[in-house]
DNA sequence: CGCGATCTAAACATCT
DNA sequence: TAGATGTTTAGATCGC
């Protein structure tokens, strides 16, 4: 025990062992910051120590919001689906785990209907999007103003200066950066969107970006301020680019006018309480009875109530608009995600001859969403303290059912038994989905991937940074995962407490309930042959036998690449988008050796079969010595599988089947290729 | 319907 | 003795 505990610090695992099902990274860290947060909203701060704060928040609320993102913006169902029964799905799918209810709803609902709903997210997210700026514009507009009578009172013309300096800046910024989302969004959306819902949102965004405004506004500042201002609006931006640059997080912005952007504006200085325009039975910031602030969803019985919340509790403070800016670069950030992941999908499906003429797709759904849970992730990558949002922690998302998986039953000819049982048993459908997602957008981005890459193929890895942070159950089977676990480490060896941990730290889903999967872990140590005990200095440590492994299912998918063909040739692109994104998810752990195999869209719909492919770690250099490891050779004491010994000889004794192994592997993800690509 | 894979739960044994 | 670690068994679901 205690060697085992040794051996966990070694790997630096920040969840102790009960961390397991506390989350406690994720709520201390949280805590913390709100704590401090709170604290600032005085309004008594420096400028310095506000942007601070600012920062603080915007890592804070990076976190919390990256699952909410992600999901309000995927709404952007394509209209032009012409496979819904796929597409929806898929676009469902993109919901992240905050919107429980929505997805139960789901449970119910027709693709068609599906479709339906979320082109009305979409709306929904757009509005909430120009809210926020609207808000902003007119919360930062009224605090500078209330400054600039605090400061008159106190006559301190100065430090008010930087204040309303501050203010400005952050304005500016804001709106620079908004107008860009706007523009972007306006844009997806006129592809997404129908007619009829275009009506909803589109209209709307230019108000909230109007370059008119944001002069008019920056005039009024300026006038109230008495400063001699008034010429500034350049000089303004001149201010801000250097001296707020540091505050800044994201790229200089070009203004740019939003095509119908005049005027719009409604009026961005209504007192405060005025701040909704938008019927009083809807709210963008409310839904579902709950406030959907980024991280709040505090209870509201009715909209009356509600806009009591929203206007305490979200006022303008510093962490209100800590949070706003965060959304924006949420936003900005999904934007230029989707703008890369677009590129390489279409690259991919050239490269696999899928009809090139059908590439909307690539604007769509997907797009929003993934983007944003990757996006964000990288940049802060918090191995285990991702502060879920509160919702999250409440309700896991697993609620869909199989019946309701549109995509389940027809994408996953590729998927294993394995996965997909899960899938249907955790209503995956959605989470199997969203997890191909993120693989196909967050992709190319390795820099954050962590753990995985030595043993995973990037694009798997990035899923797990999905899985990291959202409470959705990783559709891969136990022993698919704890093999996993195992092959991520150098040594090729893990105590069991060092497979909980890594449970843990990988994904959200297994910080809750952990009495029951770690019973499944230890239950899967001991009864697949796979995984073989071998007792070191250290202790004990589980380590993989590959070759076992792979025998335990026959390469369904192996042996009929052609049904994987037919059925993407048969449902077209929509379908095998979903398909091909199902492969992707579930072949992600199991196989994805190949750390050359860069290019994962072999891999991944070979993948389908799921851990058979996997067939190899191989791909790993460090496969050298899976089991070998130092440790591992000195007491081979394995577990004491019956057959073992009959079925695999070498298994055990040998080293390393692995090393052979891996051109076998190498070879299949070819081949699977080539038919798909046929 | 049977079978195999998987999950979950739980009892029980062993070890620290 | 309690808790962690392992092993087993049993029931249930799901897909083939």
């Amino acid at each position: 025990m205690m060697v085992e505990s040794a051996s966990e610090s070694i790997r630096s695992t920040p969840t102790s062992q009960n961390g397991v099902g506390t989350i406690p990274n994720q709520s201390d860290g949280g805590g913390a910051r709100e704590g401090s947060a709170s604290g600032e909203t005085n309004g008594e701060l420096s400028t310095a120590e506000l942007l601070h704060f600012q920062q603080q928040q915007a890592l804070q609320m990076a976190r919390q919001l990256l699952l909410q993102q992600a999901t309000g913006l995927s709404t952007p169902s394509s209209t032009e689906n012409k496979q819904p029964s796929v597409q929806v799905p898929v676009s469902v799918a993109m919901m992240s785990p905050q919107m429980i209810t929505q997805q139960q709803m789901q449970q119910i609902l027709s693709p068609a209907q599906l479709q339906a709903v979320m082109q009305q997210q979409q709306a929904l997210m757009l509005q909430q999007l120009q809210e926020y700026y609207k808000k902003q514009q007119e919360q930062l507009h009224l605090q500078l103003l209330s400054q600039q009578q605090a400061g008159k009172q106190q006559t301190k013309e100065a430090a008010l200066g930087n204040k309303h300096l501050a203010f400005q800046q952050q304005l500016l910024q804001m709106q620079q950066i908004q107008q860009q989302h706007l523009l972007n969004l306006q844009r997806q959306s006129l592809v997404g969107l129908q007619p009829g819902q275009g009506q909803v949102t589109l209209p709307g965004l230019p108000q909230a970006v109007s370059p008119s405004d944001l002069q008019q506004l920056l005039k009024e500042m300026s006038n109230n301020q008495e400063d001699s201002n008034k010429q500034d609006n350049s000089e303004l931006s001149s201010t801000i680019s250097t001296s707020f640059s540091s505050s800044k997080v994201s790229p200089p912005i070009v203004h740019t006018s939003l095509p119908n952007g005049q005027s719009a504006l409604q009026n961005p200085r209504r007192d405060s309480s005025s701040h909704y325009e938008l019927p009083p039975s809807s709210h963008p910031l409310y839904g579902h009875g709950e406030c959907r602030w980024p991280g709040c969803e505090a209870l509201c019985e009715d909209m009356g109530q509600f806009i009591k919340h929203l206007n305490t509790e979200h006022a303008l403070d510093d962490r209100s608009t800590a949070q706003c800016r965060v959304q924006m670069q949420v936003v900005q950030q999904l934007e230029i995600q989707l703008a890369k992941e677009s590129e390489r999908l279409q690259a991919m499906m050239t490269h696999l001859h899928m009809r090139p003429t059908e590439p909307k797709p690539f604007n769509q759904p997907l797009n929003l969403v993934s983007s944003a849970t990757h996006t964000k992730m990288s940049p802060d990558n918090y191995p285990d303290g991702l502060p879920q949002p509160p919702t999250s922690a409440t309700a896991p998302i697993t609620p869909m059912r199989a019946g309701t998986s549109v995509i389940s039953s027809s994408s996953l000819p590729s998927m294993g038994p394995v996965r997909r049982r899960i899938v249907d048993k955790f209503n995956t459908p959605i989470s199997s989905v969203l997890q191909a997602q993120n693989q196909l957008y967050s992709a190319r981005t390795p820099a954050y991937i962590s753990t995985f890459h030595s043993i995973l193929d990037p694009e798997l890895a990035q899923n797990h940074e999905f899985y990291k942070n959202a409470e959705v159950r990783p559709p891969f089977t136990y022993a698919s995962l704890i093999r996993q676990a195992i092959l991520d480490t150098p040594d090729r060896q893990l105590t069991l407490n060092e497979i909980y941990n890594w449970f843990t730290r990988m994904f959200a889903y297994f910080r809750r309930n952990t009495a029951t999967w770690k019973n499944a872990v230890r239950h899967n140590l001991s009864l697949h042959k796979c995984f073989v005990r071998v007792e070191n200095v250290k202790g004990a440590v589980w380590t993989v036998d590959e070759l076992e492994y792979q025998k335990r299912r026959p390469p369904k998918m192996t042996g009929s690449p052609t049904l994987v063909k037919n059925m993407i040739s048969g449902l077209g692109y929509g379908a095998l988008n979903a398909s091909y994104q199902a492969a992707l998810a579930e072949s992600s752990f199991p196989l994805l050796n190949s750390p050359p195999l860069h290019n994962s869209s072999g891999s991944g719909i070979h993948g389908g079969h799921d851990d058979v492919t996997s067939t190899g770690e191989p791909g790993n250099s460090n496969e050298s010595s899976p089991r070998l490891s130092p440790q591992y050779s000195q007491s081979v004491h394995v577990k004491e599988e019956p057959a073992e010994e009959d079925v695999r000889p070498a298994s055990l004794s040998v080293p390393n089947q692995n090393t052979a192994l891996p051109e076998d592997h190498d070879l299949e993800p070819e081949t699977a290729m080539e038919d798909l690509s046929s």
